[in-house]
DNA sequence: TGGGCGTACTGAACCGTTACGGTTCCCGCA
DNA sequence: TGCGGGAACCGTAACGGTTCAGTACGCCCA
């Protein structure tokens, strides 16, 4: 029977053509995929597990570059993709359990994730993303700290001093508002960690106290975030020449209130976005861009590629770039210095 | 053992721990999924069959929106979406074969796509989207044929006579230029086909003859396309008022090519679209929305109602609006008239 | 004519789980 | 003490395909 379907050169066609017809006629709808995959131990799928809402990931502009970059590694191999139903409010783990899959992919979670550690427990091969602190698994992502302390050297040498953040929810617990270096240290989210931390060093550099700089922590990642985040910083620290923001969509979002309340960007206000999204970069966004459809692909294809189990995890670290454009300039004072008021 | 992970109420409290603990020590990993799949008859996934390669799904925004969807009604159920990989260039419908899933989705292939074909032969549910000419299944949709002529008969107000098309792909073989009457009627995809008819309608309706009208396919979905095409209409009948898209990404790329050329919009020449994409309305383009992701959303519901079977298929036909924008206005001639030259 | 060999085909074990029916055990009650 | 009954637990049969050992048979050659 199996042959029928799956080894023509193991039996005469003759004898092919009957089983075939008998199978017809008695209604049998081809060989089951579950049974299959249950004796030969392949789903031929991979599972991808995402901190939001599923809905979500096709919102955000950088996770859609990921998703398009992991499709395609998947279709290369012949692999279906699994979008894997993970609501990060509920820890109904249940999801992660009941998934048939060859393997996870794991995009961007806190690192206490329940839903993180459940695909840990599984007993298939998994790739991180994002997020390097366990040491066990492969992994792909950039080194954020390189790409933004980049940036913050950009706005250093225009003689930015006084500077805001705006930040992606640093952990699961909701927190609008300032984030304490307490929080910005015990962040979950590796990415943020690194980012603020690095943000830290490049302003320590030159004198500046990272106590004293503000930084807003928002848990939607909308534009509409970055926006109240914006008006939060310009209400409560009215002396700072810059806005530096952890992501473009928050950075879109503040460049939109910024000059909504009738300020000049980069005139009176520099800002700074992170990811290199289109519209970003359409609208001159001064930025870092990664490689997110890339990092997609390598995920898949270090998760695929049958990783030779070389018992150290395999990393990949992809390049980034930094994008000048024209939402940042010399700040206010320095520029008055030179040419007046 | 089974009892003790999902159905702690069968047992008591101090077996199960002990039972679990045990299985720790075991280095056991937990109920497999697959063979719980085989056991249940549940895959807890929904498959989902696309006509492009997987990778370009996630660059089409109006598939995104409908992934958005899909993925938001899958969710809401505890689906995972599994994305399945088919090349529309290979016939190999191995994936369709094994995706283990508990019913399929297909978005907008074919008619005579062999990966649809073996979606029917499959013995689990189906909702087809944009496809309504099997008989047999339930789908979700929208009047194309009326929205498209809601859009010509504005054209047709404002005076347009002399008009040219640019569509999609009509059939699995690649035709880049113009699509003759005969293919416009045999056309594969449904949804090109109805548009094109309706168009023809409409415009009998005020005397125009379908036959002179050119129509221009392009096998590719780009805005590259578009611009192309728009070229070979320009150059082919100059004397065409209007150039109507069959969807707002050719239209976008026939924009730019236009402008590009020195031609003034909609001065010079009129340009429509259809989807109602979010950049096509930023630019103001004179299209037709339609509610993608609700799409999505009502083929996810309807294959996950768990179908109470009433023996006809159920259908479900979404509206759409007219979006005037600011690329549609009188032709020339009819200016002139009014206005002189 | 018989031994050896290769091909075509058959049967049974196994993959890991869940569903289901049977068995034990314990408690309350007469 | 005997009995009814329910809770707790256990054993086993599918689910449907793959794989592999084993059988039957035809053929060649000695």
């Amino acid at each position: 029977m199996s042959n029928a379907y799956n080894r023509p050169d193991q039996l005469s066609p003759e004898l092919r053509k009957r089983v075939l017809d008998t199978a017809r006629r008695l209604g049998y709808p081809g060989p089951d995929p579950v049974a299959r995959s249950l004796r030969t131990r392949k789903a031929g799928a991979v599972g991808l597990l995402l901190t939001e809402n599923l809905s979500y990931a096709f919102r955000d502009p950088a996770a859609v570059g990921f998703l398009e970059g992991l499709a395609l590694a998947c279709e290369d191999a012949g692999h279906g993709l699994l979008l894997i139903p993970a609501n990060p409010e509920h820890e109904d783990v249940a999801a992660v359990h009941s998934a048939g899959v060859d393997g996870f992919v794991v995009y961007s979670v806190p690192d206490d994730d329940p839903h993180l550690a459940a695909v840990m427990e599984r007993p298939v091969p998994a790739v991180i993303c994002d997020q390097p602190n366990l040491s066990e698994v492969d992994r792909v992502g950039i080194d954020d700290g390189a790409a933004i302390k980049g940036l913050a050297r950009h706005l250093i040498e225009l003689g930015h001093r006084k500077i805001g953040v705006i930040c992606m929810r640093l952990a699961r617990t909701r927190n609008d508002g300032p984030a304490s270096s307490e929080r910005q240290a015990n962040a979950h989210f590796h990415v943020q960690r690194a980012r603020l931390a690095a943000l830290s060093e490049a302003f320590a550099e030159v004198g500046v106290d990272w106590e004293q700089v503000p930084v807003i922590e928002r848990f939607d990642h909308t534009p509409e975030s970055g926006g109240s985040a914006a008006a939060q910083l310009m209400e409560t620290d009215p002396e700072i020449t810059a806005v530096m923001c952890t992501s473009d969509i928050l950075a879109l979002g503040a460049l939109s209130e910024v000059r909504r309340q009738g300020r000049r960007v980069p005139q009176d206000l520099t800002i700074t976005g992170f990811d290199g999204i289109d519209d970003a970069e359409r609208v001159g966004l001064t930025t870092v861009r990664q490689p997110v459809m890339e990092k997609g692909r390598a995920a898949g294809r270090l998760l695929l590629d049958a990783g030779e189990s070389t018992g150290r995890p395999r990393e990949v670290v992809l390049d980034t770039q930094l994008v000048p454009g024209s939402t940042a300039g010399a700040p206010r004072s320095v520029e008055e210095r030179w040419f007046g008021p």
